[in-house]
DNA sequence: GCTAACTAGAGCAGGTGCTTTGCAC
DNA sequence: CCTGCTCTAGTTAGC
């Protein structure tokens, strides 16, 4: 099918002409026969790289000239910034705005856009809150819609559904699907079209590699030329053929191993496999940018050999380089952990499945799903560069050939279960749909609920009776709290209730916060750390020992027991005391085994909890505890001392330690550096000339204007 | 015959990732 | 539950 061909409006038909597209991919034309582009619900479960978001974008643009508004959730903060730079090619056609946790195009203003990217619980949040806007909704992408099957994110898909379908919109459902078990299944709850589809541009061999070979699905066998360990093998022996490998593994630990051990063949390698000046100017930048001297340095050694590992560990920035240096084909063999699986899309001509087993708690050893194992297959080639695909597993013993062929390669990609009907989904799900004023009373609470796909699933012959003692007792757990109050059938949010449910805290948490806030017999920051920390979501550190001093401080505040759960708690407590007492990074990182890219996501979430728990305890009447949940919340989000918030919170280029280095030499206030000179402030260690300039206008300014 | 260097074996620690607030007018 | 690292003891090679 010819671009030229579809029934839209010229301006769209002419920027995809601009941007190379002339004709449909075959499943592209499927899903335009079922009717993507007028209105139809469509539910696309096709392979990567077929197409399906260069549809979901159309049509959203499509809605946009038609006066519509279209919403475009996304499981990821990353694909966020992603898709929004996709639709960037749209030009003026639409206003394109993002919001996610960190990142908001003023939600208040969101109307004024035509296009909204946001993340699954970001949208869920918008929903709770029922700006007017979303009466002009009239596309709702959902990118990723297989998350539908994930325990927790799954059941917030599901909620996000049936809050639309509630609100009786006119809008187009578009939902973007990896292969999976039910597809029809799912396609029927939504009541869309589905379009179903292997066809890949870049063709896929899969095969499982022993002793030297790789034994394909066909039948087909051939011998890897490059020798040693079998990750180490596969990835110089695409490199030296002129291609790049991505390497999957289980650990972080062995993504710096294996980066090593490539890294050294590449460089044993008797012919020149990569350009050394582009590497190390990679090299040099990563250590430049990584906060970690360490870590920075372990990277950077690999990197200037062609070879990168890529991990939770390491911060968005140098994760960040790494991609895009493996994109631009600077770096040639990238190993990772599952990071790199589900999140921004970086083809390779190989993908190596080092391990197909993972460490669960509760299990022990346990073997991927087969959905996440295509999910990285499916990565192999990429358009325009490679003429094939290769998908690898790794076997152990010659008789695990034949076993992963039949359960990966063969194998039939799981259904996908929802999870909304079980608690603790189910409460929060509820609390969500009351505090929002999607349901205000028990019989509402059904019909809400009955939207689900967990109810559509649930083969009972007396499933609405089911649901409706699952929601009374989610009801009646909520109002022991305080969140909700019951009136015969009829059911009501408090105060309380709207917050929690506004500030997305899972209501257990919250019970504890208040719980936590109401025993308080002082308030010292440990205890308000500790606090904080005990949500059930929170990383707990791996190593430290019990701070003795902590401890005290937490039991003169707080009567809990001292289990094991609390002393893990108060190992991160002792962590993060450190970060607030401005110790060095490094330190931190060593002795309490954190990475950076770990201690980021410790200050984004206490970012938020720190900042709910406070707005917490000010509802229950707590003003001095609020006052100073809030202190210790800054404190953690700069990873300062109290005495340095100033100038942290207002200055921009001054992070903490610079402003270390400002209050110690005597400016103290903003104040005191708007009257200081550009030279007394640029002789400073770690100022410069235009940084120093900077921030006297700043403080200048704030002066005045106050 | 001594030292240094390597190897084998036992014992033990440790083992993914990700999202979620509200601020005026 | 298994892998991989560390530590130790024992063996071997070299002078």
């Amino acid at each position: 099918m010819e671009i030229s061909e579809l029934s839209l409006d010229e301006r769209l038909i002419s920027v995809l002409k601009e941007r190379g597209v002339r004709r449909l991919f075959p499943p592209q034309a499927e899903a335009v026969r079922a009717g993507i582009f007028e209105g139809r619900h469509v539910l696309l479960c096709t392979a990567t790289a077929s197409g399906k978001s260069l549809l979901a974008e159309v049509a959203s643009v499509k809605t946009a000239l038609e006066g519509g508004m279209a919403l475009y959730a996304v499981p990821l903060k990353a694909l966020a910034y992603e898709k929004l730079v996709h639709f960037s090619h749209y030009g003026n056609l639409v206003k394109v705005g993002v919001s996610t946790g960190d990142f908001d195009s003023d939600d208040r203003r969101l109307y004024e856009y035509d296009v909204v990217v946001v993340t699954y619980e970001k949208l869920d949040s918008l929903l709770r809150h029922r700006p007017g806007w979303l009466s002009s909704v009239k596309t709702v992408v959902i990118d990723e819609i297989h998350y539908l099957g994930d325990p927790k994110r799954g059941a917030v898909l599901e909620s996000i559904i049936a809050k639309i379908k509630h609100l009786g919109l006119r809008a187009q459902f578009i939902g973007l699907s990896a292969t999976v078990g039910n597809a029809t299944e799912v396609a029927d709850w939504l009541g869309a079209r589905l379009v179903v589809s292997s066809w890949r541009p870049v063709p896929l061999r899969e095969g499982v590699y022993y002793g030297g070979r790789i034994y394909f699905s066909d039948g087909s066998h051939r011998a890897v030329s490059a020798s040693g360990d079998a990750e180490v093998a596969l990835a110089v022996d695409v490199v030296a053929e002129g291609g790049q490998a991505l390497v999957f593994t289980n650990s972080r630990s062995s993504t710096a191993r294996l980066a090593k051990a490539i890294a050294r063949a590449i460089a044993a390698y008797p012919t020149k496999l990569i350009n050394v000046a582009e590497t190390e100017a990679l090299a040099e930048e990563i250590l430049r940018v990584s906060s970690s001297k360490i870590i920075g340095r372990e990277l950077a050694e690999v990197v200037a050999r062609g070879v990168a590992f890529h991990n939770a560990g390491l911060e968005l920035e140098v994760r960040r380089l790494v991609e895009d240096g493996f994109r631009r084909g600077v770096i040639k063999v990238v190993v990772s952990t599952t990071t790199l699986a589900a999140g921004v899309n970086l083809p390779a001509r190989r993908v190596v499945i080092a391990d197909y087993e993972r460490f669960d708690p509760v299990v022990g050893r346990e073997e991927i799903p087969v959905l996440e194992y295509k999910q990285m297959a499916g990565r192999a080639g990429r358009p325009g560069l490679d003429a094939v695909g290769e998908a690898v597993i790794v076997a152990r013993s010659k008789n695990e050939v034949g076993y992963l062929m039949e359960r990966y390669i063969k194998g039939q990609v799981e259904n996908i279960k929802s999870h909304i009907l079980l608690e603790p989904n189910l409460r929060t799900h509820v609390l969500g749909a009351v505090g929002g004023g999607y349901a205000g009373s028990i019989d509402e609470l059904v019909e809400f609920f009955s939207n689900t796909l967990g109810y559509f699933q649930s083969k009972i012959a007396v499933k609405s009776a089911v649901l409706r003692s699952k929601i009374a007792a989610a009801v009646e757990k909520l109002a022991e709290w305080g969140f909700l109050e019951r009136d015969g059938d009829y059911v009501y949010a408090t105060e309380l209730g709207r917050q929690v449910a506004r500030l997305y805290l899972d209501p257990e948490t919250a019970a504890r916060y208040i719980d936590f806030i109401k025993s308080l017999k002082e308030g010292n920051t440990a205890a308000y750390l500790y606090i904080v920390l005990t949500a059930p979501d929170f990383p707990r550190v791996r190593r430290g020992r019990v701070d003795k001093r902590v401890v005290e401080e937490v039991l003169k505040a707080l009567d809990v027991e001292e289990d094991e759960e609390f002393e893990d708690v108060v190992k991160t407590v002792a962590m993060l005391m450190a970060w607030i007492e401005e110790a060095d990074e490094d330190v931190i990182f060593e002795k309490f085994e954190v990475a950076p890219g770990d201690l980021r996501v410790y200050i984004d979430l206490f970012d938020w909890l720190g900042n709910a728990a406070a707005k917490l305890a000010g509802i229950i009447g707590e003003e001095e505890h609020r006052r100073r949940l809030e202190v210790v919340t800054a404190r953690v989000i700069y990873g300062v001392r109290e005495e340095l918030l100033e100038l942290v919170t207002t200055l921009r280029g001054v992070g903490r330690v610079r402003a270390r280095t400002l209050y110690n030499f005597g400016y103290r206030t903003v104040r005191d550096i708007a009257r200081a000179s550009i030279r007394e402030i640029a002789s400073l260690p770690g100022f410069g000339e235009k940084l120093a300039k900077s921030i006297i206008e700043q403080a200048r300014q704030l002066v005045e204007t106050s």
